[in-house]
RNA sequence: GGCCCCAUCGUCUAGUCAGGCCUAGGACACCAGGUUUUCAUCCUGGCAACGGGGGUUCGAAUCCCCCUGGGGUCACCA
């Protein structure tokens, strides 16, 4: 039986050739993401290429915007590929459109040996049959009128002109078996799976063709894709067996889901990638995020790097349900990679969004030999900004909203803190800070902690007497980095003008 | 509805293949304390799960069956 043989060359010791086969008709999904990312693990962590494909059959729908960004997103979460487009290889070309004559020679032979005949039917006529089908509620598959059509009266319609589509001709009562390395033996009937379209009107090729046809001659040797999949593969098995070509391992990995618990779309959120790019999310957390998706290391190994996943990369760690969408540990993982990034890492990651706030200028202000902090908008100011905001910052876009006021000449107080600056003992507070500040050979005054102490038993009140309102005046809020921090980075000038405002 | 997949805290999961080490571990979220004279971070503690029913077994989260529940798919899209 062909089942067993073909379980036979899944299991034999040839390199292992992953391919991710994306189709360039919009951004790249989460899903296809994280697909791609396993991928891409299984490759690395096993020594073997890892291919990129593009299934860009459907011609209607194809761009190159959307391969271009689909490239771009694969690039930013740090999936290299080995093959592919803008790569070289020897199974190329990458495109399907490019790789027509495969199709045309497997057309040929299907039509000659018979597992391929043509269809006249319309797609609204094998509408009818499907929904009749269906709504008899009888298992099994529909049966199609031209199946036993004879060849000759075929051919010769199809001489006259007559439009028609290539099927598949799937044989009946045999077993499909698919090997697959998430799920274990799953099983099919052939008698369930319907005379599928190979061949489209005009002679394009559908993916269920082009996909077994491609994966055999790329020597693919495991095909990790999403369940949706999964009902596809008993098509393109039987191609394959038809073909007389090696079917390859699977991997059908679960969906990823939205918060209704359906296959994540547009209606539950962000599902492009390109979305949480643009939000600012890390590329190494969102890589952490999606592994963690569907995936584990062991039982408490929540954070890790690309190199630590490919080390315990094994498909069987992959787990078999559905996982949601969780945007809370998306965040804590973010928070914890801005945390523990180097400050000048996370100064260079977060100028992007400064330059689109129109908080620095390009080229920064000053160069590099630039160390002294009352240059605003230096390199060394920035980094001392990016050290006082670092543990406050969930997601890099955060920034130029949370540090505007450092940036500012003035400031506008909120509710809260207009409040802390108007009464009398606040007023006396921050008008003696303000001459004491000005009267200072440093600032901020050296030995921070002990100057405000010693402010604070001159003026006779408790330290939140002083820092409160001090707080209230500089930043224009209750919250924020520590006044030392505020202080340096206001500078002299700007810290008494902004005391002296709210007196 | 047919076919297929799946089923452990609210969420992501470990444990399931080789049944006892599981009075089920970790993380997120949440709650309560503490550090920080702000906020955030950090630390400590707490809450919280094997969907149900039958088997098999000395013993089942783990094996088998049924039920229930959820999901996927049913295009000349991929």
């Amino acid at each position: 039986m062909w089942v067993a043989s073909a379980w036979q060359k899944m299991t034999d010791t040839r390199p292992v050739r992953v391919r991710f086969a994306p189709s360039p008709t919009g951004r790249l999904h989460i899903g296809g993401a994280r697909t791609a990312l396993f991928n891409w693990a299984l490759a690395r962590s096993l020594g073997g290429a890892f291919i990129l494909r593009v299934e860009d059959t459907d011609t209607e729908r194809n761009s190159e915007e959307s391969l271009h960004s689909i490239l771009e997103s694969l690039r930013w979460l740090g999936l290299d590929w080995d093959e592919g487009p803008e790569a070289n290889g020897e199974f190329g070309p990458y495109f399907q459109t490019q790789r027509m004559a495969n199709y045309q020679a497997a057309i040929d032979r299907g039509l000659s040996e018979g597992w391929l005949y043509r269809c006249f039917a319309s797609a609204e006529e094998i509408g009818e049959l499907v929904a009749e089908h269906r709504a008899n509620k009888r298992s099994g598959r529909w049966e199609g009128p031209y199946r036993d059509l004879p060849v000759a009266e075929a051919e010769a319609r199809a001489a006259a002109g007559e439009e028609f589509v290539l099927r598949f001709r799937v044989p009946m009562g045999q077993d499909v078996v698919i090997k697959d390395h998430i799920r274990g033996d799953v099983n099919f009937r052939s008698d369930e799976v319907e005379d599928w379209v190979a061949v489209r009107t005009g002679g394009m090729p559908t993916y269920n063709f082009c996909c077994a046809i491609d994966d055999a001659d790329m020597q693919i040797s495991h095909v990790i894709r999403g369940e949706e999949h999964l009902v596809n593969t008993p098509k393109q098995v039987l191609l394959a067996e038809a073909l007389g070509v090696a079917v390859p391992d699977f991997a059908h990995v679960p969906l990823i889901l939205g918060e209704d618990g359906k296959k994540l779309s547009k209606r539950t959120g962000d599902t492009a990638l390109g979305d949480y790019i643009d939000k600012g999310y890390p590329a190494d957390a969102l890589f952490n995020f999606l592994a963690l998706l569907g995936f584990s290391i062991d039982d408490k190994t929540t954070v890790f790097s690309r190199e630590e996943l490919v080390q315990h990369f094994d498909l069987k760690r992959i787990s078999k349900g559905g996982a949601l969408f969780d945007i809370d540990k998306l965040h804590w993982i973010c928070g914890e990679y801005i945390r523990h990034m180097s400050v000048a890492h996370l100064t260079d990651a977060v100028l992007p969004s400064l330059r689109s706030a129109g908080l620095v200028s390009e080229p920064l202000v000053g160069d590099d030999s630039v160390t002294d902090l009352n240059v605003i908008g230096s390199r060394a100011w920035l980094e001392r900004l990016v050290a006082a905001m670092q543990e406050r910052l969930g997601l890099l876009n955060e920034l130029p909203e949370k540090a505007a006021f450092l940036f500012s000449e003035g400031v506008e107080l909120d509710k809260k803190a207009a409040k802390a600056v108007a009464n009398e003992q606040a007023i006396a507070v921050l008008s003696h800070l303000a001459t004491a500040f000005e009267s200072a050979d440093v600032f901020p005054p050296a030995d921070w902690s002990a100057w405000v102490n010693e402010q604070a038993a001159q003026l006779d009140v408790g330290m939140g007497k002083v820092m409160k309102p001090l707080r209230a005046a500089l930043s224009g809020t209750l919250g924020g980095p520590e006044l030392l921090d505020i202080l340096t980075l206001l500078g002299k000038q700007r810290s008494v003008s902004r005391i002296r405002a709210v007196l």
